[in-house]
DNA sequence: TTTGTTGGTTCATATACTGAACCGTTGTTT
DNA sequence: AAACAACGGTTCAGTATATGAACCAACAAA
C-alpha cells in the first residue's frame, strides 16, 4: 500500500460521532506507528485536509474538503453516477430498470434503461411516480420523510384492480416494505407490470431516491425474484456510493434477512 | 516534499472551470512525471477522491469528498452561519461577496455569493487566497498569526502591475489595513477586481477568516465605498456572532474611526 | 516522586517511490 | 495505408524517501 493511500485512509476515521482525533488515538485506530501517523497528519495539514484545533491539539477535517465537495457537486451531475449501474441492472435482469429521485414531496424519474432482451418490455413514461401505487413510491413512503404519507393518503388514485384503496391497505403495505427492504408493485400501477425497488441514499444518509426493475408481469417468476433483488441491492450500493452516501446499517440488515429467507444465488462481484 | 503531499496536491488542479483532467494534462499542470502522476492518481482513485470518467478516461473528483464535507460541516458548522449574512451583503452591494477561513497558514474560500444585479461580476474560483494580493489575504496578514508574514514574503507572486512586489510595499500595505480595519485589493490580484474585506473572529477572539466584497473595478466608486464598508462590518459582526466569537474592541474602534472620517450612510438593519 | 498520559522529534535502516524508456491504442495527417 | 503524434498505462534499476524504536518535554493523577 502506498504511503499516499495510507495517509488518505486516515481521513476515514473522522466522522460526525468522532469529529476530532488526537495523534495517539489515531495511531490506535489505524494501528500505525506514531511517527508515521504524525508525518501523515502533517501532510494532510499542509494540504488543508485537516486542521489542528489549537486548544485541544487534536485534529479535525479542514475547510479544503468543503471546496472539493463543492467542485464535485457543481461538475458531476447525479445522472452520471447512475448510468453504468443502471445499464448493468437492465442487462442482467433483462427488464427495464430505472432510477427515481425524491425532490420535495414528489418522486421523479431520473433515468431509465430498457433491456433489448425482450421485445415486450416496460416503458417508464410518467411525470412523477404515484407514491401508493409504484415500487419507487412505496420505497419513498417507507424510507423517506414522514410527510409523504399524508400526501399519498390524500391522493389514493385507483390505477388497477390491485391498487391500494384505503389508508389501512397502504399502511400495511408500507410496513412490509420496511420489513423486507424492497418496494413492490404487483400490478398496482399498470396491469402488466411487476415492479421491485430499493432505496438510494445521499451523503446525509437520507433517502434520496430509488432504483427499480419494472418486469413484464407475465415474465416475473419466483425464481427470478432473488436475482433481481440481489442486483437491485448491488445497484443501490453503487449509486449511493456515487452520490456520496452510505446505505444505513438498518437497511443492509433487512436486506440480508430478506435474502437469506429465500433460496439465494451467489452475490454479484 | 512527501509523496502523500504530492499526491494530495493533485486535487488542487480540479476546479469548477476544469472539472476533468487527463493524465497527460495533469502531468503538465503539476510538472511531474507521468508514471508518478499515474500512481498518485491510482492512490486517489482507491480512496475515492477521484474517479475516472469511463468514456473520456479523464479523472474527476470522486464521491468521497462529499462525505468528508458532510462530516466537516456537521462538526464545524461554519457554512450555515454564513449563508444569510453573505446573501444580504451580495444583495445590498450588488457585487460578489465571499467568506474565507484561515486554516493553518492558508486562507481558503468557504462560500461565495454572486448578486444577479449585474451580468458582469466577479467569480471566486481559487483554492487559496494569495496573502499579499487579495483583500482577504491582507486581512489575514494584518489580524492573523504573525507567522503568515514570512509565508507571504516567501511567495510574492506578481499577478498584476499593482501587486505588491517587495517586503516593504507589503509591510506598509499591512499597516494601512491595521489602521483602517479594511483589507483592500485595488486590482492587485486581477486587473478588473477591487476587493474590500474585513476580518471575522472565532470564540477565542482570534482571527478566523474574512468577509469580502469583490467589486468589478470599473463600478467601484468612492460613493459606494462607505456603503460596502458599512455592510461588511454588519456581515462580520453577524458571522462572528454565529461562530461564537466577538469582535475585538480594538477592531471596532478602528472601524468607527475609518467610517467617521468619510461621509457615511445609515447602517443596514 | 513515580507512573502514565499526551504531542512531537531523531536517525539508522531498508522499503517503497521515482522516471526514462517502453507498450498498445486511437485519431489525425500525409 | 503508412506515418505520425498524443493518449493512457507499464516496467525496472537505482536511489530517494518512508519507517519505527527510542527519545524528549509537558502535563495529570496517584
Amino acid at each position: 500500500m502506498s504511503s499516499a493511500t495510507k495517509t488518505l485512509e486516515l481521513l476515514n476515521y473522522f466522522s460526525a460521532s468522532r469529529p476530532e482525533i488526537g495523534l495517539s488515538q489515531l495511531c490506535k485506530l489505524a494501528g500505525r506507528d506514531k511517527a508515521t501517523t504524525y508525518r501523515h497528519l502533517q501532510a494532510l495539514e499542509e494540504t488543508g485536509f485537516v486542521e489542528q484545533n489549537p486548544e485541544t491539539k487534536r485534529y479535525r477535517l479542514g475547510p479544503f474538503v468543503l471546496q472539493l465537495a463543492q467542485t464535485r457537486e457543481k461538475t458531476v451531475p447525479r445522472r452520471s453516477g447512475v448510468e453504468a449501474p443502471l445499464a448493468a441492472l437492465a442487462d442482467v435482469t433483462g427488464e427495464t430498470s430505472h432510477v427515481s429521485v425524491l425532490s420535495g414531496l414528489s418522486v421523479y424519474p431520473l433515468m431509465s434503461c430498457e433491456s433489448p432482451k425482450h421485445s415486450i418490455r416496460a416503458i417508464i413514461d410518467v411525470r412523477t411516480f404515484a407514491l401508493h401505487a409504484t415500487a419507487s413510491g412505496m420505497c419513498a413512503l417507507a424510507f423517506g420523510p414522514a410527510e409523504l404519507l399524508t400526501v399519498a393518503q390524500e391522493n389514493l388514485e385507483v390505477f388497477t384492480s390491485k391498487t391500494a384503496r384505503t389508508s389501512g391497505d397502504l399502511a400495511s403495505a408500507i410496513e412490509t416494505v420496511r420489513e423486507t427492504g424492497f418496494g413492490r408493485s404487483n400490478r398496482t400501477f399498470e396491469d402488466e407490470i411487476y415492479g421491485l425497488s430499493v432505496p438510494i441514499f445521499d451523503q446525509t444518509e437520507k433517502f434520496a431516491g430509488a432504483v427499480s426493475v419494472a418486469s413484464v408481469a407475465a415474465r416475473f417468476t419466483s425464481k427470478q425474484e432473488p436475482i433481481i433483488q440481489q442486483n437491485l441491492i448491488a445497484a443501490s450500493r453503487k449509486i449511493t456510493h456515487n452520490w456520496g452516501g452510505k446505505i444505513p446499517a438498518a437497511i443492509e440488515a433487512v436486506w440480508a434477512k430478506s435474502l437469506s429467507s429465500s433460496q439465494i444465488m451467489e452475490p454479484a462481484s
